[in-house]
RNA sequence: GCCGGGAUGGCGGAAUGGCAGACGCUACGGACUUAAAAUCCGUUGGAAAGUAAUUUCCGUGAGGGUUCGAAUCCCUCUCCCGGCACCA
């Protein structure tokens, strides 16, 4: 008799090596007729390495990728780093090693970790955002887009660490200081490369339809793009002038309630209208409101601000004069940086209107708005109504109203229908040193001219100094062999641009890249991608909801719009896994484990004792994959007695030898079809109590053939890889790898009960079960019910007013009251 | 403030209109053992009654509703988590 018993230790580093010798998780990519691409978010190459809240993803999609295999799928199971990046650059500045050497050694660690996971990535694919052979085909794209005009310079505020002398991305503030030295971030105007996101702002929100996403996402997105459709409306300066003030709102209904007009600080034509007498306030405050930072003007105080410019313009609908306003409570960038205001029946124009004493007219009537004894507005009513001081309009309701004052501002060419957008473009410069140089080049004769392609890729210098020149510019700025170059176009002397991009430039594309990573004459091969992507499965985390998704989407829409690929969304279906949480100590709430909290679980030592597969086991079982989940260490045992179990009846099955009795198939059958529908859902955490029930009690007779126990360790190959491997091949001496194997289907008949137990309740109270023929009738259901002593002693002498019996499920009497 | 998601035993969770608490952890009791580890068996939501098998009542954040029947659907509220936040 076969006594070994499950010592994980002795088998998973095997396993892992020989998987490599045998390029088991090579992915031949010119087989394409059954593909699926299964895609990790790749990590950002961190010094800390991974914890358990990292490992999950991870697992969760090595299991879908594993089952896809299993079910014959050629699976394209890639990984790789996205490691240009912020915290390598300070990690420069402060120990002073090259980025590039620490995001060597980071890799170097985490691909050790992520190798222990047990994953079958395909390493011949790894792909590197800071390896030049990468990052110029990122330059590559960007120069496509310069060459549509999607990529331009502005001159725009960034965020500014006075501290620091340093430019800051929208990630490095937090809460209105730099994440580095805690100093109030202000802003500088600089001029920035911009990618035209706008432009694709229609098309992102409407493909979200199309998309097989969490709908949390989708809105989350919906969102941030914004959209909202209103009406323009030219208002006339009163001052003798032509100048126009254009204003976007969204309640043309209510323009014969608008008393005032306001303009953002920054609106070019402030200086233009303000009178004389005004200038020297409004100069001051516009100052104080350009200067102020993000978080005095839109978190510490919102108390509203303004000062009048000593100027009028005229309401186009009834020609009264009303006077205009500058505000910070209005935002240049977002409709025209202008606004009408109606206090009657918006809550920002009421406090405005309250607090500098303007009028307030009501032009919405409504039962449901708030008012004072008197009769008048208590605070502004922001809903529909009936129209009220509104000439002609008056007595219409609000949604008719819309469509009337619409058509006649079109009518007499004093407004349109108009859409808006809180999409605003992107901002894709960095004053920083450890990212991908923009490859344009600024000759005196020729202006700004792209880099040849043939000169791809810019390749990023070696410099000095991580250190901020304090200059706003990056430390590329300090090398004069990398500033200093010839004018592509006229070969005269010339300056490179010593911005770099983004982060998120390099992870806007890699999913293009998995296919042929080491492909040198193009970024791609288009009748490769066409056969792999979209992405039929990707899974991240859901803190990449709103950014890394609208980049990937806008940069594959503009690949599909210049014709080097054939579709123009990504990530068909998308999947987040929940956050795994810890108690911190530092905070004293449950958190997101993180280092910084102080809360993180090292999965190396549990590897060690319990072996990947039980880590991995108990990373599914801890929770639903969707849902945040609480890590407790104590669990993990429950994890390894199964598999102990798991390994031992697989042993004494065999050893048996012997062939399948009825009760065993059966139960089999049963766990087939569960285990299946589960991963199916993406429920592995029922999928894995599936397999425990079925080792929990098992019946005195079990009785299985080799062929069927093949099928039991199948089923749970996906879940424990290294576990299933080494029974498949040590003990059920199978020649070739499990993973050439096919997933077990089930017989439906099997599972079919021919006797089916169904409760029956008084009152909609158990009062007893019964166990009775599947094809029972009613009448003779409710016959047996009527004889259980239980339920006759309930119902006494009561008189049953319904008698309900729902096949299969219930039988239910309701008793006269 | 607005938009999502959530709240079920000592703990993680299961059940998405039909037997609440599957499965696992913890704890307790027992078996095996010189002993320990490992393993196996039993109990483990609360309350009450009974020598006992057992029986009864209560119970899914709070309150109301729909239904023969609600953890599940609807309304109101509380708390927690996430996102957005002067977007006209």
């Amino acid at each position: 008799m076969n006594k070994r018993k499950y010592d994980p230790a002795s088998i998973e580093e095997k396993w892992r090596r020989i998987w490599e010798e045998k390029k088991i998780n090579y992915t031949d990519i010119t087989d394409h007729s059954k593909k699926y691409y299964c895609l990790d978010m790749f990590p950002y190459p961190s010094g800390s390495g991974l914890h358990v809240g990292h490992w999950r993803g991870y697992v969760l999609s090595d299991v879908w990728a594993r089952y896809k295999k299993l079910q014959g799928y050629n699976v394209l199971h890639p990984m790789g780093w996205d490691s240009f990046g912020l915290p390598a650059e300070n990690d420069a500045i402060k120990k002073g090693i090259h980025p590039k050497i620490s995001t060597k050694n980071n890799i170097e660690n985490i691909k050790r970790q992520l190798k222990e996971i047990g994953a079958m990535y395909d390493w011949t694919k790894e792909i590197n955002t800071s390896d030049p052979e990468y990052y110029r085909w990122t330059q590559w794209i960007f120069l496509q887009m310069f060459h549509k005009g999607l990529a331009y310079r502005a001159e725009m505020p960034i965020n500014w660490c006075p501290n620091c002398k340093t430019g800051l991305a929208n990630e490095e503030v937090i809460n209105g200081c730099c994440e580095r030295c805690g100093t109030t971030v202000t802003k500088k105007r600089m001029m920035q490369w911009m990618l035209r996101i706008t432009q694709y702002a229609e098309r992102l929100l409407s493909d979200l339809d199309r998309l097989d996403w969490p709908e949390k996402v989708k809105v989350m997105q919906r969102n941030w793009i914004g959209k909202s459709e209103g009406a323009s409306v030219l208002f006339k300066v009163d001052n003798g002038s032509d100048i126009e003030l254009e204003v976007f709102t969204t309640r043309p209904d209510t323009l014969f309630g608008a008393t005032y007009v306001v303009l953002a600080p920054e609106h070019p034509l402030v200086f233009k209208i303000t009178t004389p007498d005004r200038l020297s306030q409004v100069r001051e405050y516009v100052e104080k409101a350009i200067n102020k930072s993000d978080l005095e003007r839109t978190q510490l105080s919102r108390e509203k601000t303004g000062v009048f410019t000593g100027a009028y313009s005229i309401n186009p609908v009834n020609g009264k004069r009303i006077p205009i306003w500058v505000a910070d409570y209005v935002l240049v960038h977002y409709g025209s940086g202008a606004i009408m205001s109606v206090p009657a029946h918006d809550m920002r124009d009421f406090e405005f209107a309250r607090k500098f004493s303007l009028p307030v007219i009501e032009v919405i009537y409504s039962e449901d708005a708030k008012r004072n004894k008197d009769g008048s507005l208590l605070d502004a009513y922001e809903g529909k109504g009936v129209l009220l001081n509104s000439g002609h309009l008056t007595g219409m309701d609000s949604d008719e109203a819309k469509a009337a004052i619409v058509r006649w501002l079109e009518k007499s060419g004093k407004g349109c229908f108009k859409v808006t957008y809180k999409l605003r473009d992107w901002v894709f410069s960095r004053q920083r040193y450890w990212g991908e140089p923009i490859p344009i080049v600024y000759c005196d004769n020729c202006g700004t001219v792209p880099v040849d392609e043939k000169d791809l890729p810019v390749v990023l210098p070696d410099v000095e100094s991580y250190r901020p020149t304090g200059t706003g510019k990056s430390p590329l700025a300090g090398i004069p062999d990398f500033v200093n170059t010839i004018c592509p176009k006229c070969k005269g002397p010339a300056t490179r641009e010593t911005d770099t991009m983004p982060q998120w430039a390099g992870s806007s594309w890699y999913f293009l890249r998995y296919p042929n990573p080491n492909l040198k004459t193009a970024a791609f091969d288009r009748d490769v991608v066409d056969k792999w992507l979209p992405v039929d499965c990707y899974i991240g985390g859901v803190e990449h909801a709103i950014l890394h998704l609208l980049y990937a989407r806008f940069f594959t829409k503009f690949l599909y719009d210049i014709g080097v690929i054939g579709f123009d969304e990504p990530f068909m279906r998308l999947f987040n896994q929940g956050m795994v949480t810890k108690f911190s100590e530092k905070t004293g709430k449950l958190e997101k484990m993180s280092k910084s909290k102080g809360n993180v679980v090292n999965p190396d030592p549990l590897v060690k004792k319990y072996g990947t597969d039980t880590v991995r086991l108990y990373e599914l079982f801890i929770g639903p994959p969707e849902v945040d989940s609480e890590w407790n260490d104590s669990g993990i045992e429950g994890c390894f007695r199964f598999l102990k179990k798991a390994w031992d009846f697989v042993v004494k099955e065999v050893d048996k030898n012997s062939q399948t009795n009825d009760i065993s198939r059966k139960r089999l059958h049963l766990l087939i079809k569960r285990v299946t529908e589960r991963i199916e859902e993406f429920k592995f955490n029922t999928a894995i109590s599936a397999f425990m029930e079925f080792l929990k009690d098992l019946p005195d007779d079990t009785c299985y053939s080799k062929e069927d126990i093949e099928k039991f360790v199948i089923l749970i190959a996906p879940f424990a890889p290294h576990f299933a491997e080494e029974l498949w091949c040590e003990i059920l001496k199978n020649e070739e790898t499990i993973f050439r194997a096919k997933w077990p289907g089930f017989d439906k008949s099997l599972i079919v009960e021919e006797t089916m137990t169904i409760p029956v309740q008084v009152d909609g109270k158990l009062r007893g079960t019964l166990s009775v023929s599947k094809n029972i009738d009613a009448e003779s259901i409710f016959e047996a019910a009527l004889n259980l002593e239980a339920v006759t002693k309930i119902i006494g002498n009561k008189r049953i007013v319904k008698k309900i019996y729902i096949p299969g499920k219930i039988v239910n009497f309701v008793l006269e009251k």
